[in-house]
Order: C-alpha cells, then structure tokens, then sequence
DNA sequence: GATGAATGAGATTTCATTCAT
DNA sequence: AATGAATGAAATCTCATTCAT
C-alpha cells in the first residue's frame, strides 16, 4: 500500500499542491509538477490520466480528510452550538495547516467548471453543516423559523469567504485573527440562529 | 455616446455575457463571441485588447451598476437592518433578473485569478457592507464586539453562496425561494449582530 | 472560387503531396508540411481539421480527377478491350505525370487504416472496372465463366501493383518500360478474357 | 530450440499477430502485445529489440514458411501451368489458415515503409513467380511476348488485391467464393499468357 | 468601422524504450 | 528469465492575437 510507488504518487500530488498554489491551476503546466516533484514528465501521466485527474486527486484526497473530521464532531455528539464551532474551527484551522492546500481549494474547486461541484463531496460538506443545524432545531436552541439547508449554505459561504480572504491576503491571518474569525462566524451563527 | 459603433460595443458585451455564461470564460473563444454577437471576427479585437478585457468589461460596467444601487441604499439612509435588507435584496435579486450574468460574476469574477479580486470594485462591495455594520453598532442597533469588517466578508461570501447555490441549482430559485433566502439571510445577520 | 485563400489552400494540398511522398504520412509532420508550402503552421489547421483530414483531402481531390477520366472512357464507348487499354493507360501514365501523388496514393491510401478503403471513390474505381468486363462479356469478347467483379479486382491489384513497383524502384519507369507495362496488362487481361 | 523460454517468444509473437490484426501496427502499443499474451511488458523487450523488430520477425518468420512452400512446389515440377495453380492455392489459403496474419502482412507489410519491401523475402517471391512464367514461356505453354518479371509482378498483385478485399471484407470469402477466386485468377494468367 | 485570413507559441498527451530489481 | 515503474522526446492541435484590405 505504501510502497515506493505509492510514495511517487503522493510526491507528485504534494508537488502538484504546491505548483497549483503558486501558479493557479490553468496557468501551471503538467512539467511544472513533475520538476517540483523531481520526477520525469511521464510519470504524472503514469499516475494520473491527466492534469485535471491530478487536481481532481488533491480534492478528493484532502476534503476526504475533512469530512472524516466533521463527521467525527457530530458522532462526539454535544449541543449544536458546540459542535457548530468544532466544525469551523477545523475549518478554519486548515488555513494555518497547509495555506498552500487551501489556497488550491478555494480558487481552483470552490466554484470552478473544472471540478464539477455537484460532485457529491461538496455536498456532503453542505449536509454536514445542515444536520447540525438540524440537530440544533432538535433540541430547542436553534430557531426553527429559518431553513436548515438555507443557512447550512450562508454558513458555508461565511466560511469560505474568511478562507478566500486570507488567500488573497485581505485580512491578516495571524493566529490571533484566526481565533478571532472563528469567534466571530461562531457567534454570528449561534446569536443569528437563537430562538 | 449611443452611436452605431457603440451599438456593436453593447452586442459584444451582451453576447460575450451569454456566451461565458454557457462555456465558461476559459473554455469561451473569442470566435464564439463574435459569432453570437453576429459580428466579424476581428471587430471584437476592435473594441477590446483581449478577450480578457471583455469580462472585464462585463464585470466593470454592471458591478458598476449594483455598486450604485449600494450607495444609493446607504445615501437614503434609515436603521442599518434596513439597509442590510435593501442590500441583499438588491444582490439577490440580480439573479431574476439576469441570471447568465451572475452566472458569469459569480463563476469567473469571484474569486478567479483572471481578474484579480483586490481590484477596487469589489473592495468597494465590501466596504459599503462594511459601513452598513459599522453604523448599526454606532446606532447601538449591532453589537461592538464583531468586527464589522469581518462580518462583512462573511455576509458577502453567504450571499455569494446562494447565487451559487441557484446557478449550480442546487436550490430552488423561484420566486418563493427567493423571498426565503431574502428573509433567512437578514434574519440571521440581523439577530446575529443583535446586543 | 479562385481567390487568394482558395490559393492558399492547394498550395498546402500541393506541399503536402510532396512531404508525403518524401517522408510518409506517418513520419511527415504537419510542420513539415507548412514549412514546404511557405505558410504558417495554424494555416493548415485553418484549412484543414487535421493532419489526417489533409491527406483525404489529397486523396479524394485527386481520385477524382482520375474517376472523371475513367467516366470519360466509359462514355465515349467503344469495345471493352479498347476501353480496358484506355483505362490502364490512364492508371499507368499518372506515373509519369506526378510521382510524388502516386506515391502517395499507392503507399498511404491504398490499404492503409488511415482512409479506410471501403469509402465509395475507391468501390467506384472497381465499380468502373467491373462495368467495363461485364460490357465486354455482354458484347461476346469476353468470357462470361469468369466473375466481372472478381476480375475487376485482380485488374486493380495487377495496376497498383506495377505503380508499386515504381514507386519502390523495382522495375525501370522510363517511357518504354511504362509503354511496355501498359501493352502487357492490356494483352494479359484481354487474352485471358477471350472466349 | 523449444525450452520454456522459447515458448514465450512463440507467445509474445502470436499475441502481436492478434494485436497487430485487430488494431494494426501503428496503433498497437506495445503494452497491448504484452497483455494480449499474458506477459509482462519487459518481457517483449527480452525477445526483441523493438517494436518493429516484432512485426519483422512476424513476416520474416511466416514469410518463410510461404516461400518453402513455394519452393516446395518449384521442385515437384511439373506443367507451369499446374505450378501456377498450386502457389495461387497456397497463398490463397493462406486467408483460411490464418485470417489474422494475412490481414497483418497485407496491411502493414506489403508495401508499409516500416519494413522495407526491397529486403530480399518479397523479392524471392517475386522471383519464384517469375520462374514459372519463364519456365512455361521455356516449355512453350506460354508466349513470350510478356516479360516474365511484369507478369509475376501483376500476378502477385492479383493475389494480393484478392486478400485485401477479403480483410477489408470486400468479397465473399467462403470456401466456395475461395474456389472461385483461385479458378479465376488460375484461368486469367493461363488463358492470357496462352500463345 | 469592419472583415476574416494568417500567425505561431505553447500545452497536453502518448508511448517506445530503458533499467533497476 | 521476468517484471513494470520510470523516462522524456516528439507530435498534434488550439486559439488568442495581428494585420492587410
């Protein structure tokens, strides 16, 4: 499973992330990753069955690792409110993690015509968030006069905005401004959302 | 200013709308545009530097227009809830009315590395809906402890998700709906910022 | 019908016979192809949908020609082993008239995957030769034990054969030896058709 | 000679046959040669040098099973005419035999630039068709008005048109329609170098 | 202003061949 | 002998832009 070509795979997709940051997704070219990969031309297309596949792999691979982490929050279980913040701080937190990976995120796959958005990942993200919104109904402490699905995606879109923001260098994005956005959308969400 | 000449300008332009609304700007050529705007090929290049200069035309001249409308909000002056309302309603309200050009706006303007983000207009969006906070707090009608500019971002990203949300049709986007959307996103900034 | 572009066009379909010739379909590139006619590389695109398309082109242009002069013997008549004779003649003296174009025909197209025989120009060859048997065999000069179809192959393959031979240098091409070849193809399917 | 080894080659050159029939030279890959007989793709490049080294040794080697026969034919003597029959009978069959392999060197062998024509294999078929001319011109069966190097040429062309026709399924080609083809082909050259 | 032929740089992709194991 | 990952040269095709008329 992990073996020496396994390990390519995984070289030329973090180079991919890397170059895909740094020149954006249309302007870099299949010999960009494979140099910053230290690896020939033809192995990407070994790996992969295109430049698309690549960045459609650096997708599929990272927000897998997101969900598994939102999905973790609502198995832990606890009020709404609590496991709202839980979720946007992992979220947020990923900027600080790897910039490079959400940079890619968020310019090249949020809504781009590359990767299709339909595809069921981003989805899931969306039926994430409106569970726990949901869940929040359930219990009484969020209003029930606004729809779940519609806020799951104002939630959604304040979240990716902070990111973008950051990505694009329009709000500082020290930590303490980290803590603070993740304060602020937390408290906006949970105040909006109170009975 | 309405000559003959500027007629074709405007055919371009319209033409040019539709036509990245249906293929995407990257994928768009420029004989595309000509062909649907029924005009020679090189008279686009008579109008415009690039293709690029085309949306940026596109974006240009009608943010322009919803940027007016904004100010216009803000100069008849009322409660800042009231603002917040006419705000939204005016952005959310583009979709009905041409939803190809949000298509555009939202797809390859937004966040697009094409037309680089930082340029004046959009932080001038930004800005307006930061003003609009700013004076609910000075009003004593929001809450200090946000920052508004922070929840500015974030009530342009929920508002942006939602036009997203209708172009990808990922949510319904008649009439109703759009009165929904209206009314959850101002309840929930309204009552988020609320002291 | 004539003008500068239509110009430009058989300038490629003329450089591309000669590239092809020279170096073979396969091994031509289309650079080579528009270095040789003088004209830039997006020309032959421009023309033409791809390099494959431009050796059809060659192909069915020229076939054509030599379809309107076989049509041409059958119409003005005359007994069948006359119009065998003018027929080879016709096949045969090509050679002579333009290598570079036999060659081509006889290398590429002959049998090759590329353009796939069973298109109606070349069945309209054998069709002719088949025509001109079964008059024969009609008028009583002919056999009729002998399928005109089958016949009308072995014709094709004799003619494209000593093209071949040609082509590839393996039999002298001078006027004598082409006079000589034509007077033996004559009287071999002649006499071997006689009753 | 038929170690394990050598079984391998014999697999790898059965599989390339099959893979060259159905996909033909240009577009087999060579990976497609190596699944198709089960071995790894190293393995191909173990056996020969490339891929063209494979299609010559797959005419070289079946080539010369044909000239033997040929051959074979030449010393039991006989009638020139009888000769003649016999080879169109061998060659003839050879489509029933092995539809693949015909298929294979009359569409990429025969006059491919891959192998060149010229080299001494086709040239001895050319020769061994010449020799029974000669010898019935000797005999006094057949005129000596024709050159005997043209007729063998036509008559291999014959030939081999008949087996185009029957890859490209252009002419029946069941036993009888066999039959019909060797009568005919037998009769034409007979009658038509009759004196 | 208007036309559309002409240009050519540049990108993706393929795949025969090599080579380390 | 056998494997298949790794290499990288080469070729097609696209299309934004230019330009002569």
């Amino acid at each position: 499973m992990a073996g020496p070509s396994e390990d390519k795979r995984r070289l030329i997709l973090a180079a991919a992330v890397r170059v895909f940051a740094r020149e954006g997704y249309h302007d870099a070219r299949v010999g960009d990753i494979s140099k910053e990969a230290g690896v020939a031309y033809g192995l990407v297309y070994h790996y992969f069955t295109s430049k698309e596949a690549v960045l459609e792999a650096v997708f599929r691979e990272t927000w897998g690792l997101m969900l598994a982490a939102i999905h973790d929050v609502e198995e832990r279980g606890g009020p709404a409110p609590d496991q709202l913040r839980r979720v946007c701080k992992i979220v947020l937190r990923a900027w600080g993690d790897d910039p490079d990976l959400v940079r890619v995120l968020v310019r090249e796959v949020a809504r781009s015509p590359q990767i299709q958005r339909e595809i069921d990942e981003i989805e899931q993200a969306f039926a994430a968030l409106e569970r726990i919104v949901a869940r929040g109904q359930e219990e009484g402490t969020f209003t029930k006069d606004l729809a779940a699905r519609t806020v799951a995606l104002m939630l959604y879109g304040a979240l990716e905005e902070i990111l973008t923001a950051w990505v694009l260098g329009q709000l500082p994005d020290d930590e303490d401004a980290v803590a603070e956005a993740e304060r602020t959308i937390v408290a906006l969400f949970t105040n909006g959302l109170a009975r």
